[in-house]
DNA sequence: CTTACGGCCTGGGTGC
DNA sequence: TGCACCCAGGCCGTAA
């Protein structure tokens, strides 16, 4: 599952292809995952890509008009779960679920990919993309720990949830909060405005290692994900924690558990992150039986 | 206002 | 061999 260190893999990757290109041809196959598929087609041949950038899980190009046409425009591109984008020779064989083809003019192709295509792709005009991309939370790897410490530690939410929400933080997906978390020791079910200062610290120094070693070791692949060239990440042979239900935790031996937090499977270690006391916020505790 | 939660989209993997 | 079911990320509607 494409999450930040994913994402920042094929951006890099894309990143030494795909800049002072000009795209000459869009071909589409299933286009439900594309919002406008006609305004695609229509717009992106005889742009030109200025730059690839990654706005949380998303990934950015600019696109400006090859002719003095001011005329710019931004691709938009979230692999969500099973996406793909690799480049490769227009030859090269096509591979099941490739549903977007985009010729440069160098000669090669840009291809996506999305067995489940829970994916999305749009084009955007400036006005439109600040819209789109000005909701999201602060980049977990650029903001400041000050930033981190207000908009974890100031929310009565899970602090789970937070780290999820890409309206708090971009970028943050299910594997790299439930290693974050074991990480830095805490129960995925304990509030952000429960932390002590201490915690928030520390959780926001070891979001930032963890990230940082992933993206190191070109992400995580558990099941289908490669970035831009075809590779699979590495950081999955490391997890401590994610999809390791019933197996020992490799600090104190304890049985690893999952349970439903935020909507979502998350794995932690009793021992090593205490649960809460109190359940939830109570409105009738003291139930009359 | 904030937060919690269920449903929806799709299709590969799993288990009976 | 078939097939019902689970699950994933993001988003939206609804309820408290």
């Amino acid at each position: 599952m494409p999450e930040l260190p994913e994402v920042e893999t094929v951006v890099r990757g894309l990143k030494g292809v795909l800049p002072g290109r000009r795209i000459v041809e869009v071909r589409l196959g299933k286009t439900d995952f594309i919002e406008d598929p006609v305004a695609l087609g229509q717009h992106l041949p005889g742009l030109q890509i200025a730059s690839v950038r990654r706005m949380g899980k998303f990934i950015v190009l600019d696109l400006v008009g090859a002719n003095g046409n001011a005329q710019e425009f931004t691709l938009l591109i979230h692999l969500g779960m099973t996406g793909q984008i690799v480049t490769c020779a227009p030859a090269a064989p096509i591979a099941p679920h490739t549903h977007a083809f985009f010729a440069l003019d160098d000669g090669r192709e840009m291809r996506y990919t999305d067995i489940r295509r829970f994916g999305q792709m749009r084009i955007l005009t400036d006005a439109a993309r600040e819209k789109a991309l000005g909701k999201l939370g602060i980049d977990p790897l650029e903001g400041s720990r000050a930033e981190f410490i207000k908009s974890i530690g100031g929310r009565r939410r899970h602090v789970k949830a937070l780290l999820l929400d890409q309206h708090v933080m971009r970028g943050m997906g299910n594997i790299y909060t439930d290693e974050s978390l074991f990480r830095a020791r805490i129960h995925p079910k304990r509030l952000g405005s429960n932390l002590s200062g201490d915690e928030l610290q520390k959780l926001h120094k070891v979001v930032q290692a963890v990230l940082n070693e992933a993206i190191r070791l070109r992400g995580s692949s558990i099941s289908d994900y490669v970035d831009s060239e075809g590779r699979r990440g590495e950081f999955q042979l490391r997890h401590r924690v994610y999809h390791r239900e019933g197996k020992k935790c490799l600090r104190c031996g304890t049985t690893i558990r999952r349970a439903i937090v935020a909507g979502r499977s998350s794995y932690f270690c009793p021992s090593c992150q205490r649960a809460p006391r109190i359940r939830s916020r109570g409105r009738a505790i003291h139930k009359k039986s």
